[in-house]
DNA sequence: ATGCTCCTGCGAA
DNA sequence: CTAACGTTCGCAGGAGCAT
C-alpha cells in the first residue's frame, strides 16, 4: 500500500532558502524589440538557423498558437494572415544583452547561477521574507530600465520549484506583475495551484516522461508531487525522484556557481541544401573543426579525441537514410586547428559513402583538458609544438581583430555549397510579412 | 564484484 | 511551382569490456 515517505503536511513550501529564478521574457524577440520598437505590439518570431524553426515568439504569437521550434514552412500560412513578423537570429546581439542583464542581477545576490543565456538562479537566504516579491519587483525594474528587457521573477525553496514559481509569473498563474513568491501561499492554496498546472510543465519533464505519466493517470503537478517518489525512482530515474522531492521543498539540486569549462564542444549545421560528393562534406567538416578549434582555445583547453558524423534527411522518410560518426582518439591532447582538421578530414573518409543525400554534418572535440593540464610526451617536439602555438594565436588574433572568419584554413574551402540557405527569402520577407506581395 | 569507457536517450534553452 | 524541420550542452544509465 502506497507508504509515502514525506510528510506533506509538514512541508513548508518556499520558506527554508529562497531562491529566485529570474528568467528574461521571450527573450530573443525582447532583444530585438529593444533595438527596433516598432516590433513593440507586433506578433513576432525568432527563427534558428537556416531559417528552420520558431526559437522565440511574443506573446502575441503564443497566443495565435504556435509552438516553441515550429517549423517555419507549418506555420507560413498562419504568419502571413496575421502578419507575423519573422527574423533570423542575431546571436552576437543577444550574447552581449544577455551579459549586460546577467551582470545587473548579480548585484542583488551573493550568489548566481547563470544558467542559461536568458536566465539565472539567485540565492537569496537570509533575505526578510516578507520583502521578496517587493525585491522581485526592484530586480524587474532595475532590468527594465538599465537594459529594456523585460524578466520575470519566481521565488521558492528549491530550484524546481523556483522554475514553477516563474512560469506561474509568466502565465499570471499566481502572483502578480510578473513575480510569484510560493513563500506567500499556504499549504492549500499551492495543492489548488498545482492541480492546475499540467505535469509537462515542470522542469525536468519533457515530452517522453511527460507522456509516461500521463498514461499513469499522473496529469498535474499536484499529481507528481504527491507520488511515491521511491516507487517513481523505479520507474523512472533518480532524476525524477529528486523532481519529485524539489517540489515538495526538499532541495536535491544545489545551486552551482562555478564556471567550469566545457567538456566537450560540438559545431554541427544543416547544410542550406543538400550534398553528395566527398569534396562539400570535406570543406563543411574542416569549416565545423576549425570553428570547434577557435571555441577550444578560448576555453584554454585542448581535445584528445575528435568525433566526426554525418546524416542524410530523416525527414525525408522516403529517401534512403544514412548517418554514421567515428571517434578519432588524438595522439596527444591539442588545440592546434591543422591537427584537428586534419584528423577530422580523415575521419570523415573512414565513414563516407557515395549515392546519398547528406543533410548534416558535424564535428565534436571530446575529452577535453586545461591546456596547462597536459602532459607533453618525452618524444615531443618542443621547438615543434611552440610553432604551432605561435600559429594558432597569430590566427586567433588575426580573427579577432579583422573579424571572424578573415583568417582560416583553405580546407574549409570557397563553395561551400553547403552553407546555410539564407537566399531562399529576400530580406523583406524576414523583416515585415506585411510587404509580402499576395499570392493570386 | 567493481570500475572503466562508450553509447544512447532525454531534457533544457 | 514545390518543398521546406535548430544547436549545443550535461546527466543518467545500460552495455560491454577489463581487472
Amino acid at each position: 500500500m502506497g507508504r509515502r515517505d514525506i510528510d506533506y503536511q509538514e512541508v513548508h513550501i518556499g520558506h527554508a532558502m529562497p531562491i529566485a529564478l529570474v528568467d528574461c521574457n521571450n527573450f530573443y524577440v525582447s532583444c530585438e524589440r529593444v533595438f527596433d520598437p516598432k516590433l513593440e505590439g507586433r506578433p513576432v518570431v525568432v527563427l534558428s538557423n537556416n531559417d528552420g524553426c520558431a526559437v522565440a515568439r511574443s506573446g502575441e504569437v503564443k497566443a495565435l498558437g504556435v509552438k516553441m521550434a515550429e517549423p517555419w514552412f507549418k506555420m507560413e500560412k498562419l504568419a502571413k494572415q496575421h502578419g507575423i513578423i519573422a527574423l533570423s537570429s542575431n546571436y552576437t546581439l543577444y550574447g552581449d544583452m544577455s551579459a549586460r542583464v546577467m551582470s545587473i542581477l548579480s548585484t542583488f545576490s551573493p550568489k548566481q547561477e547563470v544558467y542559461s543565456i536568458d536566465e539565472c538562479f539567485l540565492d537569496l537566504s537570509g533575505f526578510d521574507p516578507q520583502s521578496l516579491v517587493a525585491y522581485g519587483q526592484t530586480i524587474r525594474k532595475t532590468i527594465k530600465q538599465h537594459v529594456g528587457i523585460p524578466v520575470c521573477v519566481g521565488i521558492a525553496g528549491t530550484k524546481t520549484l523556483a522554475k514553477l514559481a516563474n512560469h506561474c509569473a509568466k502565465k499570471r498563474y499566481a502572483g502578480k506583475d510578473g513575480v510569484c513568491d510560493f513563500g506567500r501561499y499556504s499549504a492549500t492554496q499551492i495543492s489548488k495551484l498545482f492541480a492546475t498546472i499540467p505535469v509537462g510543465d515542470i522542469w525536468g519533464v519533457g515530452r517522453k516522461i511527460s507522456e509516461k505519466l500521463i498514461g499513469m493517470n499522473i496529469e498535474t503537478v499536484e499529481d507528481l508531487r504527491t507520488a511515491n517518489s521511491s516507487r517513481m525512482r523505479q520507474q523512472f530515474s533518480i532524476v525524477l525522484e529528486r523532481t519529485i522531492k524539489e517540489l515538495n521543498g526538499i532541495s536535491c539540486i544545489e545551486l552551482d556557481e562555478a564556471d567550469t569549462p566545457r567538456q566537450q564542444i560540438m559545431v554541427s549545421r544543416s547544410f542550406g541544401q543538400e550534398v553528395s560528393n566527398f569534396d562539400d562534406l570535406s570543406e563543411s567538416i574542416a569549416y565545423f573543426a576549425n570553428s570547434a578549434a577557435e571555441k577550444l582555445r578560448k576555453d584554454e583547453s585542448v581535445a584528445s579525441g575528435v568525433c566526426v558524423f554525418i546524416q542524410t534527411n530523416p525527414f525525408k522518410g522516403k529517401s534512403p537514410q544514412y548517418h554514421r560518426s567515428v571517434v578519432i582518439p588524438m595522439g596527444e591532447p591539442t588545440g592546434d586547428t591543422v591537427k584537428l582538421v586534419n584528423v577530422a578530414i580523415h575521419g570523415l573518409t573512414a565513414i563516407y559513402r557515395g549515392g546519398f543525400s547528406y543533410k548534416k554534418s558535424g564535428v565534436l572535440l571530446m575529452g577535453l583538458q586545461p591546456k596547462e593540464a597536459i602532459q607533453t610526451s618525452l618524444f615531443d617536439d618542443f621547438a615543434k609544438q611552440d610553432k604551432s602555438n605561435k600559429l594558432m594565436s597569430v590566427m586567433d588574433s588575426i580573427n579577432r581583430r579583422m573579424g571572424k572568419g578573415s583568417m582560416t584554413i583553405a580546407a574549409s574551402g570557397t563553395k561551400q555549397r553547403w552553407a546555410m540557405r539564407r537566399d531562399s527569402k529576400s530580406p523583406n520577407y524576414t523583416t515585415d510579412w506585411n510587404e509580402l506581395p499576395t499570392a493570386t
